[in-house]
DNA sequence: AATGCATTTAATCGAATGATTAAAATAGTT
DNA sequence: AACTATTTTAATCATTCGATTAAATGCATT
């Protein structure tokens, strides 16, 4: 980002334009197969003009990941640290915030599990991960709620899975999920909608602390 | 695969030894991030032998796709069209099968899904994954078992899209979560091996017929 | 040993790609 | 209009990578 000798709705968009361009082609490709050509084309404008507003393909993609990261958690932290709601409710919330996010943005969680395998120091360096799960209103409710066994005894980590499983998987699987039930994007949509309702159901289900001897 | 002057197990040997390096280095780096040479180094053979053997990097690959996927459903097939077994068994054994695969090559799903995301129609084209599920001795069972009421209504889809879920995501998200428990790569397997218990007994909970409205 | 085919090697090619450069165009300030 | 800093462009560079080639080596049959 240059100094700018004076402030130039110009500037602002060229970058923007090419912030917007790199999201869409990062996202769709990753970083090794995308060409910062493929970007500058879809941005339309000259492929030096990456180099000049963001000196690097790896330092553009290091902006686009840190904001992709933010969308991805920035709905689970408000869910998790809402003192108010009871633990069911946070369910409900998470999981109607996450996949109406997915409904919207299907390809972020294959963007970020793949970049997640291949370089998982670089982007887990900053993530606060731990305390993010463990320091939250959800997490002290969760201990109490067990303790008053008002639900099944769990480790917080497959409790996560669980949900996190039922919820973001088919997004990760959604060329097999469609094939296998010759689905539109459309009808696949409607059966993610449905999972909206459904899920938090599932795992009422699952922690039911009388259903489990 | 040249023809042999005789059978020899030299040749044999250098084909397997490219062969065993590829499918490492695609499983671990996908597609475009493996490089031709990487290969060759870690099967410690000339680059040329690789073309000489495969032709050409993405035909090397095809076939290590082919031999992967079928990793991926041979276990599942098995599975599902063992006529002699309960649905509750099959859930079972489908889960222990696939979660000890998974173990032994954690990096499958993500390579599959990956590679799945990015070249969805030539991957998918041979693949009849509809006849695999549909046209099984589980769909069968599971019709029955609904007609009989003996398991809730619920989409065979949304039935594979909770057990796939469930088994698979934790190792799509396997970076994250060793991240947020803060696990090393055994702790991660014992949390697996819990869960070829605990899932069957998840999935009997959701699919019980007298727990929905 | 001589022959003939298969395998292996070292060297190299051509295309693709991230990045840079120098010149041209643009826009704000005086 | 003249000046100055910024932005944009076309051309080019250096490197990487998949693939090929021609020569060398290995090996079985005769």
């Amino acid at each position: 980002m240059p100094k700018r000798y004076s402030p130039d709705k110009k500037d602002i968009n060229t970058e923007e334009k090419i912030k917007i361009a790199a999201r869409s082609v990062f996202h769709k490709k990753g970083f090794v197969a995308t060409r910062t050509r493929d970007i500058a084309l879809e941005a339309g404008i000259n492929l030096a003009l990456l180099n000049y507003y963001f000196r690097s393909k790896e330092k553009l993609f290091d902006i686009i990941m840190a904001e992709t990261l933010h969308t991805f958690v920035a709905s689970l932290i408000s869910v998790l640290n809402d003192e108010s709601t009871s633990l069911q409710h946070k369910v409900e919330a998470f999981t109607k915030a996450y996949i109406e996010m997915l409904i919207r943005e299907p390809e972020i969680p294959i963007f970020i599990m793949s970049e997640m395998h291949h370089h998982p120091d670089k982007l887990l360096a900053r993530l606060n991960a731990k305390a993010l799960l463990f320091e939250s209103a959800f997490a002290k409710q969760y201990v109490q709620e067990f303790e008053k066994k008002n639900i099944a005894a769990m480790p917080m980590l497959q409790f996560l899975m669980n949900i996190l499983g039922l919820t973001v998987f088919p997004f990760v699987a959604s060329p097999l999920l469609k094939k296998i039930g010759n689905l539109s994007g459309n009808e696949f949509n409607a059966l993610m909608k449905e999972r909206i309702k459904r899920i938090p159901e599932w795992i009422s289900l699952i922690m039911n602390p009388d259903a489990h001897p």
